[in-house]
RNA sequence: GUCCCAGUAGCUCAGUUGGAUAGAGCAACAGACUUCUAAUCUGUAGGUCGGGGGUUCGAAUCCCUCCUGGGACGCCA
């Protein structure tokens, strides 16, 4: 039985206890508020202990230790594995588990294989999650590569976890900054054909727009040197677009980072659907007309000022397009969408959620996950990024430089909602410092002892409860909470938590290979050991999958 | 001025929704290789959880207040 399977029980067994003693007039309350079953830190408060008794103190008007006592005298714990319970500290309930316990893992992982950690805790609920969409007239830059691996890893995690997950980037390929590039790339074809042009006061400096012209250049010649400027610019822009989406997607898939739908606003422009949602709020009397400009009620809404959806020269904002794009969302049959956003968008949230709520959405069927911004360190000195300028690190260059499993193991080990500080220097050294190799040196260890041993005796084969040293047994108990930690991570959108796992994992695998030798052991320890260390390695690998980061059987 | 995020060991950060004695890595110091890969392991040291109040059996975690750093507040996207 799988270590979530019999917390589920154990937990249940609680309650049912709960509520027995409440129906013998032992206990008194409500409801049964929510209580904790978990590994407690240390190892002498038992495999498990509940809060139970000291949730229930307060509306059962009673001591915790008292309750405590009451519970466990309805409890059946021969019947769930569990030797023994004690009452301990301020009324902590502490279960000793039968030591057996932990050997049911084996066989799980070995019949589950590359799905081991997977579970149907999800319930195949329809979940969107959308991420970079950065805009195409440029490269992509570190917050970019950020949320790259943050969104790429949560909707792995989720997957793992049972949810039915779609990835979907938004390409902002209309609005003004569109326009933008056009003059830009129209300044840049007419200077490389010999013209004296300024680039236009917004436009982009990046040097990769050069490139983009010279290549047309290099086909077409000055065939555009005197079309109309308007078609001149349609015309470079949709050569250039097709081309910076093709980069991103190459650059994307290097980083190991796939997409199931690329949505383009435009689209939104041409079936109507931004009119659409325009009428349907106007409908309900959430517009008004104001100095030529049709408003948005957000204020209605909680947010703190209305908004602007069509402008006074007639053109919807990138906020309409917004918002038709998230109905056209819940439109496809999602029940829950995440978008992944730059800490600079964070205003944004409420007035979509706002104008969502107008139109009969559950704005809590939108969740948003604000990243704080990434600096990065070269020479102890903060990198200035600046799109402005044209200047910043890409995550092309970041790739040359440290590899895409580094930069996708960094990016995920630190919580969303924390600033990083990402030290080139040091993720570049590819040294011990470097937790990434730590993990997957473990993994390299492992391949190496397998490829030694031969055949891997199955664990049904063999008797495993010869793992009896500490080192096997916290191994054995690493390997069992990955489904666990998976869900977890899953329902709350924290992918960070698997690259501690991760490491916890390898750590405990490094203790145990110092301690414990396995291709010189006795006869049935051996056999017993290579079925922990496959085990291992299948948590290990299932694990760094779901990362982004490769498990390489030599180093 | 209003709002969001952060402040935990010298540095970079965790901290399982309020639980028992606050944890890792790096850096420092002291040890362990004729070994299944030493990219490893063991040990030592390191703390007023930004400050101050409050809530209760119990607070790094929740509330109030102040301080510091970053970000957002456009008929830009």
């Amino acid at each position: 039985m799988l270590l979530e399977d019999l917390k589920n029980e154990i937990s249940q067994g609680l309650q049912d206890a709960a509520e027995r003693a409440k129906g013998d007039g032992k206990l008194f309350f409500e409801e049964l508020p929510p209580f904790t079953l978990e590994k407690p830190r240390e190892k002498t408060h038992g495999d498990l202990a509940t809060n139970i008794a000291l949730v229930l103190a307060r509306p059962a008007k009673a001591a915790p230790r008292k309750i405590s006592e009451i519970i466990l005298e309805y409890f059946p714990a021969e019947k769930k594995r569990v030797t023994r319970c004690e009452v301990a500290g301020p009324g902590f309930i502490n279960l000793f588990l039968d030591p057996s316990w932990v050997y049911d893992v084996l066989p799980e992982v070995e019949e589950q294989g590359d799905r081991y950690g997977c579970s149907s805790f999800g319930q195949g609920e329809k979940v969107q999650v959308e991420f970079v969409s950065a805009n195409p007239t440029g490269l992509l830059h570190m917050g970019n590569a950020r949320g790259a691996a943050l969104g790429d890893t949560l909707a792995n995690v989720m997957d793992a976890a049972g949810y039915e997950v779609t990835r979907e980037f938004y390409i902002n390929d209309a609005g003004r900054q569109i326009e933008n590039f056009g003059y830009s790339l129209e300044a840049r074809y007419l200077q490389l054909l010999g013209e004296d042009v300024d680039l236009p006061e917004n436009g982009y400096p990046g040097e990769d727009l050069i490139d983009s012209m010279r290549g047309l250049i290099s086909q077409v010649g000055d065939k555009y040197l005197h079309v109309d400027s308007k078609l001149r610019r349609e015309i470079l822009v949709k050569s250039a677009l097709q081309e910076k989406l093709e980069q991103m997607e190459e650059d994307l898939a290097n980083f190991r980072v796939h997409y199931d739908v690329w949505f383009s606003e435009q689209t939104l422009h041409d079936t109507g659907a931004i009119e659409g949602v325009l009428k349907e709020l106007q409908k309900r009397n959430d517009l008004y007309e104001k100095e030529g400009a049709l408003w948005f009620c957000s204020t209605r809404y909680g947010d703190e000022k209305d908004e602007v959806l069509v402008r006074s020269n007639g053109i919807p904002t990138y906020f309409a397009a917004d918002i038709a794009y998230h109905k056209n969302k819940f439109l496809r049959g999602f029940d829950r969408v995440i978008n992944i956003w730059g800490a600079d968008h964070h205003g944004h949230i409420l007035r979509l959620k706002g104008a969502l709520e107008a139109l009969d959405y559950d704005p809590d069927r939108l969740q948003v996950i604000i990243m704080q911004l990434v600096r990065l360190f070269r020479g102890g000195e903060p990198v200035r990024m600046s799109k402005r300028s044209g200047e910043y690190v890409t995550l092309r260059e970041l790739l040359e430089d440290v590899g895409t499993d580094a930069a996708r193991y960094f990016f995920v080990d630190r919580s969303a909602d924390s600033h990083l500080d990402f030290d080139l220097d040091l993720a570049r050294q590819q040294s011990s410092e470097n937790p990434v190799y730590y993990v997957q040196y473990a993994h390299a260890r492992i391949c190496s002892i397998l490829r030694q041993a031969g055949e891997i005796p199955q664990s049904r084969e063999i008797d495993c409860s010869v793992l009896c040293d500490p080192s096997e047994r916290a191994l054995l108990e690493g390997i069992a909470e990955l489904p666990g930690e998976i869900c977890y991570a899953a329902a709350n959108q924290e992918p960070h938590r698997l690259t501690h796992y991760v490491y916890d994992l390898a750590n405990l695998f490094h203790g145990f290979y110092t301690t414990c030798h396995v291709l010189n052991a006795e006869p049935g320890l051996r056999e017993a050991r290579l079925v922990l260390v496959n085990a291992c390695g299948i948590a290990l690998r299932n694990t760094l999958k779901i990362i982004g980061v490769s498990a390489p059987e030599r180093m």
